[in-house]
DNA sequence: TTCAGTGCAAAAACTTTGCAGGAGG
DNA sequence: CCTCCTGCAAAGTTTTTGCACTGAA
């Protein structure tokens, strides 16, 4: 078992009396964990079926919505239409950056984002329980894959 | 003629030489400004072909795209997968607050935002053109539309 | 035993593309 | 007259749904 921890995170959660424990869920966490960055639902399914899993559509996108839920996974979407997760297995929070010349993603982390969050939420009454916070533009340099003087 | 300004300001854009000024990208422009609040590309075409215009699919959406690159519409996502617009056309720079109970969205302007943005895009070495900044969470009290006791 | 979960396929929602004809500059 | 634009329809992409069967509790 690859990720021991995360199994018993995801187990507890599924244990509330309107879940169920299948093999099928942790199929889809380990491939979800195994994942450098971001990743589609349906990218995962196909790397499943590419690898002989008998998975179906059905079962990663229901079960990566649940993985999103307790935590372990994280929701993003950067101007595409299409949802992107990225595990939040030992992770910290982060924000990103987006090139818009070479696609690139960089992440950062500040405590004033989350700062500024919560005050505006207070300020305007509202019980806030997440956002999504994106940069867009270009890197500057040879940073860039596209960069051209 | 209902926006004036707003075709001046399209004319402009669009004569740069690559563009051509057609009376549907008119059409276009008018529909969108008349929409209230935010609105996807598809409403727009199925309202325009329910008065009864002649226009296609594929200049709603080129037409719209347009529009956005002049700044006369932004762009939005709300972590749906479908971009959203809305008019810039007489308003001001501000943030959405998204109710994930009843599906309100509440507007906000703060320039705390904009100097986070600049302040972290220099910080990065990132050549910023645009941000997106979306506060998740529930309506206190009797302003959500699913507020229960 | 019961009902949530599964696989499969079809449908749905939104967007893009290919093409032939038409009109802007 | 040369492209760019248009309308239409088809196809593409991502996600959701319906259904009969299976297996967790």
């Amino acid at each position: 078992m690859k990720y021991p921890k995360a199994h018993e995170e995801f187990k507890e959660f599924l244990k509330d009396g309107k879940h169920r424990v299948t093999p099928e869920r942790f199929e889809v966490l380990d491939y979800a964990l195994d994942q450098k960055g971001h990743f589609g639902a349906d990218e995962l399914y196909i790397e499943m079926k590419k690898n002989d899993s008998n998975i179906s559509r059905a079962t990663v996108y229901n079960t990566i919505e649940l993985l999103a839920n307790c935590d372990l996974l994280s929701k993003r979407h950067f101007g595409e239409n299409k949802t992107r997760y990225e595990s939040n297995f030992n992770r910290k929070n982060h924000d990103h950056l987006i090139c818009t010349n070479c696609g690139k993603i960089k992440e950062f982390s500040s405590t004033r984002v989350e700062d500024l969050v919560k005050q505006i939420s207070d300020e305007l009454g509202f019980d806030n329980t997440g956002y999504s916070f994106n940069i867009f533009g270009k890197c500057t340099d040879r940073s860039c894959d596209k960069y051209e003087d």
